[in-house]
DNA sequence: ACGAACGGGACGCCCCGTTCTT
DNA sequence: AAGAACGGGGCGTCCCGTTCGT
């Protein structure tokens, strides 16, 4: 920090102290909640004066949006669609997220901040929407495409997938802090392959389950 | 308070300051968290001094302990085994257990801080061991008895409904305060009865989904 | 204590509950002082439910008053008047306390409570006064018989040693935990007579000293 | 304060808030005791937010360690080195000491914490023995010089001169409140002076006695 | 612009000394 | 003799401005 001083040609590593911020801050609210996280601690974990915090983040809910929303970007980004097999493309999708989930911090504690009812409600509560509302479009694609058939409305299975996800990434996390996790993907896509895939792809889309998640994993 | 200044014949509603006191506890863990939890908050809504919550519960942590357990037991108690067909039992109790998620403050409470993790690593991942290991028992019973087919095993199984179950009640929580809870589990139930029924039963455990949490709920 | 629920015939080792409590008081006020002792932590190292302590001393202050007390009357209890010698007494006596500083809790919290100025003033100072005013009376005799000889009235001199012997004894406290409390007094003593036996007695009365708290000490 | 808001050409009496703490500090340490000196009273006294002593003072501790050093710092610079008569020195250090003893209140404090046993032991231990090594090197000057003739050692001699010292200090502050801590002091030094010094130097150094703490005093 | 020191209240948790009832 | 209830702070510290220096 003093050898910053004198601002020379090229601080290689120099990342802005504003992204330094938000993974000093995403890090403490995935360890501890939003509550439990004192500013000073971010601060700290930063190597930023106080002061510096709160010219980039005016106050602790600020932080945590800025928490949220660079989840919401990361997270969405890798989303890919592929009009071949959108089912594939959403395995390929779950297998990326629970990656960023075993690893980036603010993916880890946007989910977690997301998940703190009360304050984020906006942030959050659109944060569902928009996520289910993705998959629920890749699911009328299969279902259109007959890769999928199944009783339940693209809405029904969306509005279902996306917290099943959630359920098995949080408890995989309770349980053995996500150590378990691509496993427990792999069962939940097991189940509903077996609950909703055509005869006719159910056996290639479990074998890009096993590929994705597979005994290698 | 006041009014038993003079022990009455038949204190009606009186229920021990410990039970009144983990009541409003629960309610305010289940609000904000446990963090986010003021003790005076607890003891104002307790309508408890201070000193008595400290003498029942010396400690935050040793309420939200106490929360927990009590969560632990009212919703074990809500799971009835029926030999004749497992998985109706089950869908019985999951029933069962989303009418505590709607009324009762101390399970709702319990869940929230089973999965806001840290300090309470011991009781929390006990309980979801606990959990899932009943659940794989029943699966096990459905399974030999042929009521359900599947190449999962029961561990697979049991591992993954319960986190199943856990997200979808917590995505309801977040979405609509649990309002649509009902219809969330019954889709639950039919994504899982699609994937794992046997033929022969599939229709009659459809049927009471149906019925549970039928057009009626 | 459970053995107590049948009070039997000779509950040997039984001081009575009030002795009990006045000794764990003792314990924990010499440990931390008047302030920082909690009455319940009193009642836990007496083995003694709160209430009953509050039976037998109704208040705090009443705890202290009562250690203060004791110890008054332990320590004047050790003055043995010896008319052949008055001296050779106090150096005895000043011997004997010294001992009792070193093992008697509630001499040693006594002279600690007796010390810490504000609420005791009474209790205190009263303490003081009777302690110097036996003492001058002792100065009197022994220089009345011509033990010693100084220009210092007998009130100068007890006014003075009293507290010679209150540092000597506090500040062996602070420096060792009163481990070298014995040879500090023998200097005090060396002093003293230095300064004021007479002539003709000083040799004895050093020899007095030498063997009271000797080399074997 | 509220004048600061404009800072002025001659802030006259700004000491500091630091400074204003310790003070308000050591008032309160010296009236009651550390343990039962409340942070909210110091900040009261100071006219300072609790805040703001906290920036300054962590925790209570540092506070009572503060209020240690800077007595130490004050007494520690009343000690005159006068190489013609050592003796006289110390006596007019004696002086000069209790005179702060009556009027500075940082100097009160620190004594009094000094004394009360515990947490302090560190800088506590470290005064006496930075204390006494100070007087001891008088002495054995004094004893060098001939002003001084006795068959104790320095060591011993500083090492009961300081405790003596602090027990005529504290046996005055409780029987009078320190009003005559000077003639107690005067006493100390005809006992000390009766018993060390030498026959020709005697009568000039209890001269000095009667000067510094004299019929005047 | 940015960084840092300093100041300010407001609670939060713990627990303390007491009283009241059994 | 004991257990339960009770308010009242104590200390820590948190989150936030504001004012300096650079």
């Amino acid at each position: 920090v003093r050898a910053r001083t004198v601002p020379p040609v090229r601080d290689t590593g120099h990342v802005g102290k504003r992204e330094q911020i938000l993974v000093a801050a995403a890090e403490e609210f995935d360890r501890v909640g939003f509550a439990a996280t004192s500013i000073a601690a971010v601060a700290r974990r930063a190597d930023v004066a106080q002061g510096t915090l709160h010219f980039h983040f005016p106050t602790k809910l600020a932080l945590a949006l800025g928490v949220i929303d660079e989840q919401n970007a990361r997270t969405f980004a890798e989303v890919s669609h592929d009009a071949a097999s959108p089912t594939a493309a959403l395995i390929g999708a779950s297998k990326q997220i629970a990656d960023l989930l075993r690893t980036d911090p603010i993916v880890r504690a946007g989910i977690r901040l997301s998940l703190e009812r009360g304050e984020f409600s906006g942030a959050t509560s659109s944060f569902y929407e928009q996520w289910i509302g993705g998959i629920v479009d890749v699911f009328c694609v299969a279902i259109g495409s007959g890769e999928l058939e199944t009783d339940l409305t693209p809405e029904e299975l969306g509005g279902s997938v996306v917290p099943y996800f959630t359920g098995v990434q949080l408890v995989a996390e309770v349980r053995s802090g996500r150590a378990d996790l691509d496993p427990a993907v792999a069962v939940m896509w097991r189940v509903l392959l077996q609950a909703t895939a055509a005869p006719a792809h159910r056996a290639r889309l479990l074998g890009v389950v096993a590929d994705t998640f597979g005994a290698a994993g």
